[in-house]
DNA sequence: GCGTCATGTGAATCTAAAATCACATCGGAG
DNA sequence: CTCCGATGTGATTTTAGATTCACATGACGC
């Protein structure tokens, strides 16, 4: 055995990282700490030099989570200026995101989550509001630049931007990945695109 | 211990209903055959008088939930005629179906539609399809009599729809109840009614 | 070069819950 | 009333996986 030793800040990320992979083919009743191990080049022991247990890998999958979320909106902000632009961007990278991390809808509907450590639910809740609040400031903006309808709560705006994908995301789950996502998020942005935009004309191609 | 004996048909009902009951609370990794024994009054091997093992018990529960979704959308038709009006009533009947059965959501997400048994996941997606083609068919009969507009994807609108009810629920489950999901419900709706509807003007209140 | 501490291992332990089985009892058919 | 099949029970078996532990070994400071 060609035994590899390396630094823990390096195993807890590599672990995470396993962890979120392993969620978005397994399920979280499926994830074992043996599994985790082998997908990293450790014996399920192994772990434990890193981790406590199951229950703090799954806290830094959710962490690994809100970084990436939070990142998502940091790059659109960099991408583009013009609110609707930034709304539309937002949409496209989410779409990405839940394509390439299956197990982030899983997550947050889990049954972790239900009846699992309570602070995990509170801090997932804490990074939806965070990405929800992140999304809601963008449409703020275009409501005072004029692009977006002002008598529009951004609250409402920004869930139903994310609600275009979350069904999107359950028919591709069962359908294993037949269902075009992209697709039909671009047909849903197109319908909330009009109705929030401050130019009532409506396009029929 | 006063044994009661009851029909097995009887007794299927009252564990698939025990069985959704539970999963309100707990989450299906937990949901165990001693629990819902206890629910209906059962040791764990009484279940197995009634039900081949969990599974088929999971199976019963998914046909539970897809009565009950088709049993919305028919009372609605029966309830009201203008399709608008219809919507809107598919999504309060929805929302609150969502609010009395919790696992709804959990379950279409859960880990068993991932890597469970495939004729279910099959199963669950048919169930859902239908229940999203019953909307469908209210939007087109919509589009047919004018409230609607004609150029709008009924599948498209039908998602939407139902679209608001899942990022409610997840702030919903998140937060523990405290997220009132009836009125950004209803708030979603507005927006998404004026976007859909024939008649182009935007009431702002 | 060498000591020591972090990291890695294999075996063993512990636990929860599903499933099975032999036996008990209810309730309707006759 | 009495028998029999359907229903219910408690004890037991099995399984999967998390966790623990005693021991091994690599890497880094000196």
């Amino acid at each position: 055995m060609a035994i590899e030793k390396l630094d823990t800040a390096i195993r807890r990320e590599q672990i995470a990282e396993a962890a979120l992979d392993l969620l978005g083919t397994r399920g979280i009743k499926e994830l074992s700490m043996a599994g985790v191990g082998r997908q990293v080049g450790l014996v399920p022991a192994g772990i434990y030099r890193h981790f406590a247990g199951k229950d703090e890998v799954l806290d830094a999958v959710v962490e690994l989570i809100g970084q990436r979320l939070a990142a998502n909106v940091h790059l659109v902000r960099e991408e583009a200026h013009d609110a609707i632009d930034r709304l539309h961007r937002v949409l496209v990278r989410h779409v990405r995101f839940i394509q390439e991390n299956r197990a982030v809808p899983r997550i947050i509907f889990s049954d972790e989550m239900v009846s699992g450590n309570p602070k995990r639910k509170a801090r997932v809740y804490q990074i939806i509001r965070g990405y929800l609040a992140q999304v809601s400031q963008i449409v703020r903006e275009g409501q005072r630049s004029g692009a977006i309808r002002a008598e529009l709560n951004p609250k409402v705006v920004s869930m139903a931007l994310l609600g275009i994908v979350l069904p999107g995301a359950v028919l591709w789950n069962l359908s294993s990945g037949q269902f075009d996502v992209s697709d039909h998020a671009e047909q849903a942005w197109n319908l909330l695109r009009e109705s929030i935009s401050s130019d009532t004309k409506r396009n029929s191609p």
